[in-house]
This record gives structure tokens, sequence and C-alpha cells, in this order.
DNA sequence: CTTGACCTTCCAGTATGGGGAAAGCTTATA
DNA sequence: TATAAGCTTTCCCCATACTGGAAGGTCAAG
């Protein structure tokens, strides 16, 4: 089948199918004649699993480890779990900041009277809060 | 003051402080007569409040808006406050799909005995679940 | 005079794609 | 048969928010 058909059957966009190629998390895909990539149901399978990994906030490092376990019928379900149990480390780290930065912005806000006068406890705050956590994961992103 | 003391003091690093004019975040230093840039301590103020606003989280587009409001003596505090809300309210839906994601995940890895046995709820569960939310803001970072 | 610590600019890379151009192929229709 | 619409290809630039490094100029100390 044609990329937009893998793409529409996957939920994975036809670009980003070709990204994967480029950066080689999967293999490069067969040609037809005139050049046109064509893939089959296994390929449809592995970008679904691609897919549903992005999903869950596996990077794609981790997702590339997946799909060798994933395609590997001998392998160690111990190894899946340490991979998914980092992951969920990652993710409980990340909350936890997220929570002290919510914590922060709720007292300034509630403390700002925001209406029309100047006065704002807000900015005051982004002058003198004194800010441990680095907190890179929560502002790389828009 | 050199950039290196300007960063020591306001906690920005001296290379984070030339990109920062560089996208006109802020205004173009001044410069001494061997080309070196010159801070002063409003400077020093201004970079250490960027990196307050950064450190809660704040994209650089609202960091740009802040700091207008903040040199605004006639700035309305409700202005102030609604970016904040809006920023409370990403954070909020951040730490919702963070704790879907974990959710799922922790289910999946409880129900992997995570042994040398190659049955692994975790890979099955790749195969087969319906993820609806797409998640982006959570797996932009490393 | 040399060494080391500064400073400058510019280029490239990170992670994960999205947008769009230019050109070629396919299919449907007039 | 001509043509238009819709697919495909490769290519490069854009975004975010920096970080690292190279090549070269400046400054202070020994």
């Amino acid at each position: 089948m044609n990329i937009s058909m893998a793409a529409k059957h996957s939920g994975v966009p036809a670009k980003t199918i070709r990204y994967y190629e480029s950066i080689g998390l999967i293999p490069p895909a067969a040609r037809r004649e005139n050049g046109y990539r064509d893939y089959g149901d296994n390929d449809v399978s592995t970008l679904r699993f691609i897919s549903r990994a992005r999903n869950l906030g596996f990077a794609i490092k981790d997702v590339e480890s997946l799909i060798t376990l994933w395609q590997d019928r001998n392998r160690a379900s111990a190894d899946v779990k340490q991979l998914a149990l980092n992951h969920i480390q990652e993710i409980d780290h990340r909350i936890i900041e997220l929570q002290n930065v919510r914590d922060t912005l709720v007292d300034l806000t509630e403390r700002c009277h925001g209406d029309d006068r100047p006065d704002c406890p807000i900015l005051q705050g982004l002058e003198t809060i004194s800010g441990t956590s680095t907190i890179d994961t929560i502002r790389t992103d828009g």
C-alpha cells in the first residue's frame, strides 16, 4: 500500500513515517517500480506499535529498544519491565516538578487582586522567588 | 561588569544571555571599547526576573509579555493575572495527561512478572492500547 | 613573552517533527 | 489525447530553548 494508506491505518502521518525511516527507527521501506514506498501489514503494525509507545511518552531511543524487544521472541520480560519502570519514574519526577510550579503560581495569583490597579504580587514574586529546581523537562515545549 | 559576572549574579549562563540578546528578549548590551558587553545592575535584575519566570515554566513569549508588564508602572494587575492563570491551566493539562500515562504504565507493569520468560503484558499492551490523547506536551523533552 | 582566562562571532547540534517548494507519477474526466 | 487533480519523491527551512565548540581577539599575571 501507499504511504498515505499506511499513515491512515497506523495513525502515523506520512511525513512522520518518512522521518522515522530517515533516522533509522524503521528500516527503509520497499519501493515499487515508480519509486513509491510500499508498505505491508507488518509495517503498519510496527508503526502502530511506535505510535502507542510515543503516546505513552517513550522517547524515540526507548521505542527503538521496545521494538527490538517486541520482535525478539526470546526476550526477557524483565528487560521490558525495567524500561517501563524507568519511564514511570521520569514521569513521577515531572509531575512533582509541575505540581511545585503550580503551587507557586496558584499562591501568587490568589494574592493578586487582578483588577486595573498596578499592584501585583505575581511580578513581585518573580523579582524575589528563590527558584531551586531547574525544571528543564517542562519548559522546552510550547 | 563583564558577561560572566552578569551570569554569576543573575543565574543565567553567559551563553544564554547572548542568546536572549540575539532573539531580542533583552536589548543589545552596552559595549566597552574592546567590544566586550557591559552590564549594570538593572540588566542583572532583568535577567534574574527572566530566570525566575522561566523556572516557573513560562515560555519565552510569555516572559516577553511579563517583562513589558513588569516595566510598565501603569499596568493592570488583571493582565498579569490572566497570563498566570492561563499558564496554570496549561500545567494542569500536562499533569492530567502525565497521570493518565502513568496509570496506564503502572497497570501494565504490575501485570508483567518481569522475569526471564518472554511473556510480557507491556508489549501486548503496546499492540492494542487505544491511545486517544496526543500528549505533545510531554514527549518533546529528553 | 608566555600562559591562561576571559571575550567575540559564527556554525552545528539537540528532539521531534511540521510546512512548503519543485518535480515526477497516476488517475479521472472532458 | 489533453489536462487537471491528487498522489509521490527529495530537499531544505522552521519551531523551542538553548548548549557546545571552533577560530580568533583581549587582558592580567608571572
